[in-house]
DNA sequence: CTTCGGTGATAACCGATGGTTATGACCACG
DNA sequence: CGTGGTCATAACCATCGGTTATCACCGAAG
């Protein structure tokens, strides 16, 4: 096996274009250096290869045998660097025109997704939208690791400070129940009564959103009871109709589980939540992102008062 | 037309080495280099082409889309890199164990070149032989161009100082004519009965060769008459039956003259010639050319107080 | 024979590059 | 809650790759 040491593509270019103009000085015009930086160069070349490639002539250059050996290859090596090259760009420039929309669930809420897609499409009429449904494990519906670019998610996100977001509704909380619970009689339910029930509970990474959807902060300190833990729609409403537990859900969530055997009732004593478009600060300055967030802000009716953050 | 830019093999080396570990620390390991070292290359590679390669996760890194459309390429960048340094090596090694020998006729003189030739492969068995007749424009026999890495020529030698060589012969000189010249009936002939006769010349370009075989240190000032140039045997015998001028000849050349038609003559008046293996002082050191240069010593039957020059 | 124009090589210099070690932020795991 | 692993960052330094100015050389043209 023997050992390579490796090129600088500028001085296989430099040498390309010394062979086919077999004259520094013209070479190194067409190639925009001076004609002394053409010459160390490839010199370092020749010493690097330990061998001659051009015999310095008095009009010119001429190439050795073993430049004539290295030319063909010094051109392949220079050709699949250019298509290695284009290759990213492609990539670079779809996904440039491609925006991920991370999902935790439909977002339903009365058309809201196509009406936010026909007012993006009408600002950015090249770009393409990719819906992506995340686990629930991720609370930031994929922004975190990248699949997704602008994400539909619940308030409080983790690591606050990586995110903005504009705020899509805030929602009035309700509690889903099996039809055969005892408290599914009630027309409202304080919280206060649910303390004691097992919830359903979004998965550990969830951080912060699972304390939320527990509703942590209004249980005083009593740890909740855990019946099962979740991370989809259907997981859920299963686990709701083998009374697992009773979990909270935001009021325009309420008809991904209503299929039937589950019922929702007001709860009193659990602030609202906050569902928003949420997208990395890193991205704030790309066309798609600022694009998709203004189209949902229209397609939200902003004006109502509903604010951007943080 | 896109515009690419030069890369340094280097990034993608490491870059193929960071896409099989998927771990920027093993992979600075493997490749010899501290991990910040790998990094920042790693982020100018990125830079470079505007988009993101890896993704960093805790546990190590992941390819992007990019990074995954790159690869490829990448491979086969470096191995066409590869390929080419090897087909250099090749020609390098191929170049390093062959020995071109220039001349500007035959040798002959007894069988020279076959004894020079059988102590040179006795002492180096890998090495081949290239016999390359050059024409007598060039009075280096190669040497100056590069054609040849030692050549027979005769003294003396253009640009003193950049060539060294071993005497082979100290051959009297002979004048060579058509049997039919007036002075081709005596045995002997002085230089200065010649002085009027029309000589045969070596191009231009042998510089002070051309002089020597002039014998123009033997004319006092006088220019000599030229009746002709040549640059090659054969061209010297036609010219030589054709009248159109007398030369001197080494004696060990008679024998490649006097095919019938022309006779040669003892010259009185002249010096005599020597005859000699020469090589660049800058391939003093090459083994090939030492080996060669003392099996020619040698064959020559060294010892009998022929000098080395200069 | 000298001058002149055009070749590539060399020298001196300087900012950028690519490497080092030391350190930091972060997170998973006992 | 330390501990050990990740990758990123900082400060530093030698080498590299470029510049301009200049040289040595040689052929062509006065």
């Amino acid at each position: 096996m023997v050992m390579t040491t490796d090129v600088h593509g500028r001085d296989l270019r430099y040498f390309v274009t010394v062979a086919e103009e077999l004259h520094f000085t013209r070479a190194a015009e067409r190639l925009y250096v001076s004609q002394p930086a053409l010459s160390k160069q490839i010199r370092a070349l020749e010493r690097q290869l330990g061998v001659e490639l051009f015999r310095r002539e008095r009009q010119g250059a001429a190439l050795t045998p073993a430049g004539e050996a290295l030319l063909p290859y010094a051109r392949r090596v220079l050709e699949a660097w250019e298509e290695g090259a284009t290759a990213v760009e492609e990539v670079r420039t779809a996904q440039r025109s491609t925006l991920v929309v991370g999902m935790s669930t439909s977002p339903g809420r009365g058309g809201l997704l196509p009406a936010v897609r026909s007012r993006f499409t009408a600002a950015r009429p090249e770009a393409v939208i990719r819906l992506r449904q995340v686990n629930w494990a991720d609370p930031t519906a994929g922004l975190a690791d990248g699949e997704a670019d602008v994400a539909f998610i619940w308030l409080p996100v983790p690591d606050q400070d990586r995110y903005a977001w504009t705020v899509i509704a805030e929602e009035p909380v309700r509690v889903a129940l099996p039809d055969t619970h005892p408290l599914a009689a009630r027309a409202e339910i304080d919280f206060a009564d649910l303390l004691d029930e097992p919830f359903l509970a979004l998965p550990e990474s969830a951080g912060p959103l699972r304390d939320h959807w527990l509703a942590l902060e209004a249980r005083d300190g009593r740890p909740p009871r855990i019946g099962a833990e979740i991370a989809g729609t259907e997981e859920t409403y299963e686990a709701l109709l083998a009374g697992l537990g009773v979990c909270l859900v935001a009021a325009g969530n309420v008809p991904l589980l209503t299929l039937g055997g589950v019922t929702t009732r007001p709860v009193r004593g659990v602030p609202p939540s906050r569902y928003v478009l949420a997208w990395r600060k890193d991205d704030a300055r790309r066309p798609l992102v600022r694009a998709y967030a203004e189209a949902c802000r229209t397609a939200a009716r902003g004006g109502r008062g509903l604010a951007d953050g943080p």
